[in-house]
DNA sequence: ATCGATGCAAACGCTTTGCACTCTT
DNA sequence: AAGAGTGCAAAGCGTTTGCATCGAT
């Protein structure tokens, strides 16, 4: 089994995805870090959050067409997806047990996790729109 | 506003996706419609694909790291997603009001639509995987 | 006849990977 | 010392796009 390292190049994307409430992509990660650690490589970024995804420490949020974002806050909330700027909101959404309605439903299907996203247009973009 | 004209190439690629219980990506839609239009070409198959959910007659899944599927059925059904295999199996899962959970939650959010995706292996998954 | 759709191929954006070197453990 | 992690650059893959031509309306 690998034993993961917890280098200077993990701590700053860590940290950086952590600080930020904007669910960062790679791209964005990478210019943030680059001001403590100027010679990290793009590479490198993309293999610490796989890393640390993997570790359990961030999540991915998989946006159609885009550019996968990550979130720091691994506690049990929801997001809100502008399908229009692709901003992600976090919320906290008492859920009824969603596991629960689905048990049995495909055979031998082995459940890991139920994921529950929101679509629609946030604040900035439904007023673009009316206009 | 334009006028959605239904070619034969559109036809073709509507009736694939509806006749396969597989939920094809686009380069499958591609080989399968091969059949029926030899000359028909990949860049057309994924503007018919983009056309077709924009008007609403197919569904599209996203899938983390892997081409987009293509589903349909669109009553209201959920997916099953296997995160080894990449398989999509759909199930009807009455599910209570999610809308009415969100509302208000992110201040000004026109929330669209709630997707709700379960994750998890599949029956032939995991059987490997225990091995 | 119009103008949206097509076929082709080149280009694009995000992500992954091979390699030699570095540094955590 | 060992081998996981890094930086760099090239490659990979799914997808999009420009353009001349075709064809549905």
């Amino acid at each position: 089994m690998t034993i993961i390292r917890f280098t200077r190049q993990r701590q700053a994307v860590l940290e950086c995805v952590r600080a930020s409430h904007e669910h960062p992509d790679a791209a964005t990660v990478f210019s943030e870090v680059r001001h403590a650690l100027p010679n990290i490589s793009l590479g490198t970024v993309y293999r610490a959050l796989d890393a640390l995804v993997q570790d359990g420490q961030l999540i991915s949020v998989q946006r159609a067409g885009e550019a996968t974002r990550f979130d720091g806050r691994i506690d049990d909330h929801v997001h809100f997806i502008c399908d229009r700027c692709g901003r992600v909101f976090d919320a906290y959404v008492s859920l009824p047990s969603l596991q629960a309605a689905a048990k049995g439903k495909v055979p031998g299907f082995q459940l890991l996790r139920a994921l529950v996203e929101y679509h629609g247009a946030c604040a900035a973009c439904a007023v673009v729109a009316q206009a």
